[in-house]
DNA sequence: CACAATCGAGATCATCGCTCTCGCTTTGAG
DNA sequence: CTCAAAGCGAGAGCGATGATCTCGATTGTG
């Protein structure tokens, strides 16, 4: 059962279908992506292919894990290249992964971050790739000084809040001020909402190139946060 | 030339058809609007509603504007129901309508806040009504103190980014403080990232209703803009 | 070798946006 | 008042989509 041609060239085909459908996907977007049309790029009748995929819905569900754990990747590479104590680095090198990956694959980005597909719910199987982005912003705010957060007009979290963050931060291993990881949680919707009006056209004729108020909400928070390098 | 029959019918077919199409988009999204439902459902042939709209992005189109100018309006009422002076209050006001009316009608925001549809390109008609929302929040911000943003280790924006904050204070009509811009901007970012990631499933299983946190932001932003009511 | 599992093709179905033509009705100018 | 022009609705049709089913052909295994 192992090794036999046909193992073998079912993954092969596998994996060409995911080749032709990433690149698709890259270049005319989610919207254009059709079982048909790579079915004729392998020349194959388009009842074939069902045969390896039980639907198109599968097929994205499987480009939308491959773009989470590709961006979670490029993200942790980003902030791995930063000395180990060097915190305020590593935080600002990951946010600038983010849209940096974002607008080199703008496509891809739409795909997890846009609105969802219709009628398509996301299966079990993306919630972990999704974790990885934010673990690494986790990671760092592990070391951010919360007294900045605990000023007197600084505004307290609500029982219900506290109780969100509270669970929050037991699934995420503890240790975290609660402060410090709703003030987090709203960064990390700072990144992707500055992210997505740029790609999504919102920025059109404002900040065309979002890149100079990405980095200056990305230092904002990093001083916030009082994260420091060494 | 006027009241004729036909202008009259016309008039209610096409009033009909929003009405529909505002329904259709509403219960099931954009992506299932469809031209031949909207005709089934009014007992007309498909190709007669051909005369009436040139294309489904036309159709599209009349509904974003429709959803800008209902959040829009939304946002204005809610604002100006704080009383003139109360600046912050306002803000608050409008931050949570904001997310009120997103919350009601999701597919809507989808439509003008998600991915832009494949090989759909907003024509000049939605810049106007997408204008009203942040018209609000510039007008707040106006009675900012930007005392905040200007401490020492407060980040000052770059070059690129002061250039492009003059040019859009200028379009909003000036009197402005760059860093209040700037910040705003981000704020405004932030408001909508948060939304979306309640929307499109980002928040699932950590902040499912992310309205404590969404308060806190706003709260956050008040606090830091120093915006005080009377 | 024979049998079962796998595979690919082709036909088919329902759906979609959109175009074109044909005939009917309303309109407005002479 | 007439009558041509313009507006309108229906129907057929085109090209495309996702998906299912059946029918041979190929392959791997007992």
């Amino acid at each position: 059962m192992h090794g036999g041609v046909r193992e073998r060239a079912r993954a092969a085909l596998l994996a060409d279908v995911g080749r032709i459908a990433r690149r698709h996907l890259a270049e005319h977007g989610a919207a254009d992506l059709s079982v048909r049309a790579i079915s004729r790029e392998m020349g194959l009748a388009p009842s074939a292919l069902y045969r390896y995929y039980p639907s198109r819905d599968a097929l994205l569900t499987q480009l939308i894990i491959e773009a989470y754990d590709e961006l979670g990747e490029f993200v942790e590479h980003a902030a791995a290249a930063a000395g180990p104590e060097r915190h305020r680095e590593r935080f600002v090198a990951a946010a600038l992964a983010i849209r940096e990956w974002a607008v080199d694959h703008p496509h891809e980005y739409a795909l997890i971050y846009g609105s969802p597909v219709p009628g398509y719910a996301a299966p079990e199987d993306t919630i972990g790739p999704a974790t990885r982005v934010i673990g690494v912003l986790v990671d760092v705010m592990r070391h951010a000084d919360p007294s900045t957060l605990h000023g007197v007009d600084h505004p307290d979290l609500g029982p219900d809040l506290a109780e969100q963050v509270h669970h929050v931060i037991e699934l995420s291993g503890g240790d975290l001020d609660p402060h410090v990881l709703a003030y987090g949680a709203v960064q990390w919707a700072t990144l992707f909402g500055l992210v997505s009006f740029e790609l999504f056209g919102t920025f059109t004729s404002s900040f065309d190139d979002a890149g100079p108020l990405y980095r200056h909400a990305v230092e904002l928070a990093a001083t916030t946060l009082r994260l420091t390098d060494t």
